[in-house]
RNA sequence: GCGCCUGUAGCUCAGUUGGAUAGAGCAACGGACUUCUAAUCCGUAGGUCAGAGGUUCGAAUCCUCUCAGGCGCGCCA
C-alpha cells in the first residue's frame, strides 16, 4: 500500500515538475510515514515541506497544489488533505486494504519476501567463539541476532551465507591442551601444576576423563609437547562439536565453519602481506611491519608482523577478510561483542585498503547480556570458570523464549535477561503473548473446518471487511513487507520482534470485540480469511526468529 | 588523557533516519468470561526525552559543551 501511495505521489510530482512549477533537488526522497493519530489519515508525506524551499514556494500552497493533482489522478483515496505546516494526509478507501489478504493468501510463507537484495551475495559471520569452552549467554545473543538477521536478509532477497570462524590455532589452543593434560595427570594421581591462565571449567575435567578412557595412561609416557597436542586436538574437536550441538538446539545452523588453520596451510597470510606491500599499504619501522591504517581513517597505524617475526592477531584476520572478498561477497557482516569496538576502524580500514567499497563491510556490535533471576543478578565471570552457558539458559527457559528475548533489544543496547520472566506463561511474557495469538487463530480455523468452512472462501467476500478493527488488522499486515526490508537494509533484526508484538496486540483486541464464526456466512468467511492471514504473518515472523508457532497451547 | 556506546514514565525498552499533542509492556488502580483459548481485552494514572546552548518552518533524533554509567585505547589474542 505504501508503494502505491509513493507511486502516485512520484507521478504527480513529476507532472508538476514538467509544468515547471517546482524544483526537485538531487536525491530527493519524500518521507511517507504512518501518522501517529488517526485524524491525520493512513499515510502522510512531508514532500511539500521539503520542496518548498528549493522551489521558493509557500509550503501550504505547494501542498494544496500537490494534493489537488493527486485527487485528480488517483481514486485510491477518500480524501487527500493539507494539514499543519504543509503535510499532505492520505485517507485510503476502506475497500482498498483487502487486496493485501489476496496477496497473503497467495504467497503464504513467502509473503514478505522481496527482491530488495537482488540476489546479492552476503556473508554474515557470527558467534565465532574460540573452541576452548562451551558457549555462554553472550554468545547466545550473538547467535540469535546473527541467525535472525540472516533469515531477514534472505527474505529480502539476498543470497546469504552463515559462517563461523574457528580460531583453532595459537596460544589459547595450547593453553587448552595444557589445561586438559594437567587435569589428566591429576586424574591419574600425579601432582601437576595447573597453568596460571588455564581453563578451569568442569568440562576440562570431563574431557580429561574421556581421553583417559580412549588413550589409557599412554599420555604419561609421551613427550610433553606430543601429549599437549593430543589433548589440544581432542578437546578442540570435542568442544567444537558441543558448540555445534548447542547451536543446533538453538535453531542456528551454519553453512560454513572456516578454520583459521586454513589461512596458514595455503600461506594466505603471507600472500596477503605481500599483496599489501605491493600496493604500498605497509611500511617497516623498528623492525616491525606496519599497515598504514591511518590512511583509511584509523586513529593510528597497526603492526602486522612484530619485530620478533611473529604475526599479530590482525594479520591473519586481514587475510581471512580478504578471502571473504575473494569469495565474491558484496556485503560482509561481522557480529562481534561490543568490547571489540576498538577493533572496528582498523578492520574497515583494511577492507577498504583491499578494495572493498564503503558499504561492503559492517561490524555489528552486540552489547552485554546480564542475567537476572527474580530481580537478583546472576554472577558470571569467565575468569573463575563459573559462567552461565547458553545450554543452561535454553534448558531452563526453552529455545523459544531465549531467542525471542535476545531479539527484543537493539543490538547496541544492554540486555537484562530475566530467567524467571522468560519461564512465565503469563501476560508479562511477550513470547507467549505472540504464540498465544497464533494458537487462538489455529483454534478458530479448526472450528471452522468442522463446518467445512475454508479461509479461501473469504476471497469472495472481501467487501464485508469494513470496520475499524478489521482495517487495522489489514493495515498491520500491509506493513509487514516494509518492515522486513527496513530491518534488512538497516541491519536491525529487533524490528521484527516489535512488529510481531504489535500485530499480536491488534489481533487480541480484534478477538475480544468480534466473533469470527457467526450468523452471517459471508462475514464469517471474510473474517476467517482475515485472521488466517494474520496467523500466516505471525508464523512468518516467528519462523524468522527461529521461534515455534504452536497450533495449540 | 583520547575514542566508541548509552542516558526517554517507578522498572524494562521502542520511537519508521528531522515531522504533527513523545509511545508500548511490566508494576499500581478500576472494569469485562453463558463466547472461536480471560495465557486475553478495555479504562485510569504516570514525562523538564540527563542538562545547557545552537542549526530551521519543525529536534528525543543533527552540531557544540557539561554531567552520569558502560566499554575500549599493546610490537596481546
Amino acid at each position: 500500500m505504501k508503494d502505491k501511495v509513493e507511486a502516485v505521489l512520484n507521478e504527480v510530482l513529476n507532472k508538476i515538475l514538467a509544468d515547471g512549477n517546482i524544483t526537485i533537488p538531487e536525491n530527493f526522497k519524500p518521507g511517507i510515514n504512518l501518522p501517529a493519530e488517526k485524524q491525520f489519515g493512513d499515510y502522510a508525506t512531508n514532500a511539500a515541506l521539503m520542496l518548498a524551499k528549493p522551489s521558493k514556494k509557500n509550503p501550504r500552497e505547494l501542498a494544496t497544489l500537490i494534493s489537488e493533482k493527486i485527487q485528480d489522478s488517483s481514486d485510491l483515496f477518500t480524501k487527500v488533505e493539507v494539514a499543519g505546516p504543509g503535510f499532505i494526509n492520505f485517507f485510503v478507501k476502506a475497500d482498498a486494504w483487502a487486496g493485501i489478504l489476496e496477496e497473503v493468501n497467495k504467497e503464504k510463507g513467502h509473503f514478505g519476501r522481496s527482491g530488495f537484495g537482488a540476489g546479492k551475495k552476503v556473508q554474515i559471520e557470527f558467534v565465532s567463539a574460540n573452541p576452548t569452552g562451551p558457549l555462554h549467554v553472550g554468545h547466545g545473543r550473538g547467535a540469535a541476532v546473527g541467525d535472525t538477521l540472516a533469515r531477514i536478509l534472505e527474505a529480502a532477497g539476498f543470497d546469504v551465507q552463515r559462517e563461523y570462524y574457528v580460531n583453532d590455532t595459537g596460544n589459547q589452543m595450547n593453553m587448552l591442551g595444557l589445561s586438559v593434560l594437567s587435569r589428566y595427570r591429576e586424574l591419574l594421581g600425579q601432582t601437576s601444576v595447573f597453568p596460571e591462565n588455564g581453563y578451569k571449567g568442569d568440562y576440562i575435567k570431563g574431557t580429561a576423563e574421556e581421553i583417559h578412557r580412549i588413550y589409557g595412561e599412554s599420555l604419561l609416557d609421551m613427550p610433553e609437547a606430543e601429549a599437549v597436542s593430543v589433548c589440544r586436538d581432542y578437546a578442540g574437536k570435542n568442544i567444537l562439536e558441543g558448540i555445534d550441538n548447542d547451536l543446533r538446539e538453538f535453531n542456528v545452523n551454519f553453512d560454513m565453519w572456516f578454520s583459521e588453520s586454513v589461512l596458514y596451510k595455503d600461506d594466505m597470510v603471507g600472500k596477503t602481506l605481500e599483496t599489501m606491500k605491493d600496493k604500498g599499504l605497509t611500511f617497516e619501522d623498528d623492525g616491525a611491519l606496519w599497515f598504514k591504517s591511518t590512511a583509511y581513517g584509523d586513529e593510528k597505524d597497526r603492526v602486522l608482523r612484530k619485530s620478533d617475526g611473529a604475526l599479530t592477531y590482525f594479520a591473519p584476520d586481514i587475510a581471512y577478510h580478504k578471502n571473504k572478498l575473494e569469495r565474491g561477497f558484496k556485503k560482509i557482516i561481522d557480529i562481534w561483542g561490543a568490547d571489540h569496538h576498538g577493533y572496528v576502524p582498523r578492520m574497515s580500514a583494511a577492507m577498504r585498503a583491499l578494495g572493498a567499497d564503503n558499504d561492503c563491510f559492517h561490524a555489528l556490535l552486540i552489547q552485554l547480556v546480564s542475567l537476572v533471576r527474580a530481580g537478583e543478578p546472576v554472577q558470571m565471570s569467565t575468569r573463575s570458570g563459573e559462567f552461565i552457558t547458553l545450554k543452561e539458559v535454553v534448558d531452563e527457559v526453552g529455545k523459544d523464549a531465549a531467542r525471542f528475548f535476545f531479539m527484543m533489544r537493539r543490538c547496541d543496547s544492554h540486555l537484562v535477561f530475566d530467567l524467571e520472566l522468560a519461564k512465565k506463561r503469563g501476560e508479562e511474557n511477550p513470547v507467549f503473548y505472540v504464540q498465544y495469538a497464533h494458537a487462538r487463530i489455529c483454534s478458530i480455523v479448526k472450528k471452522a473446518a468442522l463446518s467445512d468452512q475454508k479461509s479461501e472462501t473469504g476471497l469472495k467476500y472481501l467487501k464485508k471487511l469494513l470496520t475499524d478493527d478489521e482495517i487495522d488488522l489489514m493495515k498491520m499486515i500491509a506493513q509487514y513487507p516494509d518492515t522486513v526490508v527496513s530491518a534488512a537494509s538497516d541491519l536491525e533484526p529487533h524490528r521484527i520482534a516489535y512488529y510481531v508484538l504489535d500485530l499480536a496486540t491488534v489481533f487480541h483486541r480484534f478477538y475480544n470485540k468480534n466473533k469470527v464464526i457467526g450468523e452471517d456466512y459471508e462475514l464469517s468467511a471474510a473474517r476467517l480469511l482475515l485472521v488466517d492471514c494474520v496467523r500466516q504473518v505471525i508464523a512468518n515472523c516467528l519462523l524468522m526468529m527461529g521461534v515455534d508457532a504452536p497450533e495449540s497451547m
